[in-house]
DNA sequence: CGATGTGAATAATTTCACAGCG
DNA sequence: CGCTGTGAAATTATTCACATCG
């Protein structure tokens, strides 16, 4: 791999070119079909520069007057985005969010399979969603464990997410997409990812009233 | 309001100090109660010279020696991020991620009411969500102006998205929160917040396969 | 003192602008 | 030509460091 450093903002990027190049590929099954930084700016609501500036951090190989190879372009950003390989996922919180995210079609399509689901409530343990039954949380670490997994999506209550992050670490997780109203901590070499809806929310609220 | 211009970055960070306030309130219900950008910081994993920056644009009236009285700060934090007011919110897409976020508590909590929920699927108009039930899609111009509502959460299949948010601006929305895996374009004077959840687990293969 | 508030320094990100290639 | 690739400039964000206040 060894791909230099890319920054963050780039990284976020690259997976909207990536998701909007799917369409190009799928609509065309022609030989050679080349897209500009420009019309890619254009279709993502970015500059051309923005665009251009992000797939220099990948060496795209574009081709002055005609733009980038879309397939090419495609196998490129896969690589660095990790998403030619295949991911084994755990969901940990079977409330209505777990439920929604295990019933998400774009997950499987990315790579991404979610194998396990977990829970402490017997209420629900048991219940099949999507094909995979709920498992007892007491079982997690094995799990991990014997399933080599290295990513974890927790999707449980504000007080839950520090002390079962601190679980998913131990039981050797290496990447956390936390839901969780808190942002979590881990040791250094494992990533978390921090999506909070609420905030997500307030950030138009706040646009509404720093209007007028 | 007129609060000068705070930073994006900075705004995003103010939801989660507001969050973590909020248990500083429940625990105590005491007279005064202090927190130093310190101990806030290492609550929410950032430095103290973070937490006194972002603050610094808000002027939360710190004291030296005791830091920001607690009370005092979330009210300043309510004003800013409009949570002092209550919302009215349209839920587009009634499939399993809009199901989960009719459900999400915390919105409500924040202000935030989901007053009607959209969906052009047959099957799945008359259902009751939490006590709404799903309206069919082509009444959604005549809730919003009659409701003079301002936000909408989108949560539709990808080619589903722009065409929506067209009609959204068209009746008069000036916010959206965006969850389908496209990013949506609307004019100015409308705030759009995009938030994709497979882009959130790229960002984990990414870090795992930089790794090494 | 020990905390805030805040200029100033540093770092990161975005944008510009243009040389050079096919 | 019209595009990419890429230094350099501009902007934005973070961090430092310290005067100041209760």
């Amino acid at each position: 791999m060894m791909k230099g450093n890319i920054p963050p903002a780039t990284i976020e990027r690259l997976t909207y070119y990536r998701r909007h190049l799917e369409r190009y590929l799928n609509r065309s099954a022609s030989g050679a079909n080349f897209i500009s930084s420009g019309e890619l700016g254009s279709q993502t609501h970015l500059s051309a520069a923005t665009v251009r500036r992000d797939l220099f951090y990948v060496k795209p190989g574009g081709k002055p007057r005609l733009g980038y190879d879309v397939k090419k372009l495609c196998l490129t950003l896969d690589a660095v985005l990790g998403l030619d390989k295949r991911w084994k996922v755990v969901l940990v919180g079977a409330g209505n969010l777990g439920k929604a995210l295990s019933f998400y079609q774009g997950f499987r399509k990315l790579g991404f399979e979610i194998v396990a689901i977990f829970d402490n409530d017997r209420e629900k343990v048991g219940r099949n969603w999507n094909g995979i039954k709920v498992n007892h949380i007491k079982n997690i670490a094995g799990v991990i464990k014997s399933g080599k997994i290295r990513i974890a999506v927790l999707a449980v209550p504000f007080g839950a997410a520090q002390g079962m992050a601190d679980m998913l670490t131990k039981a050797g997780i290496k990447a956390i997409l936390n839901f969780a109203p808190v942002s979590v901590a881990a040791p250094s070499g494992v990533f978390v990812r921090n999506v909070d809806l609420s905030t997500e929310l307030e950030n138009l609220s706040h646009f509404l009233v720093s209007e007028a």
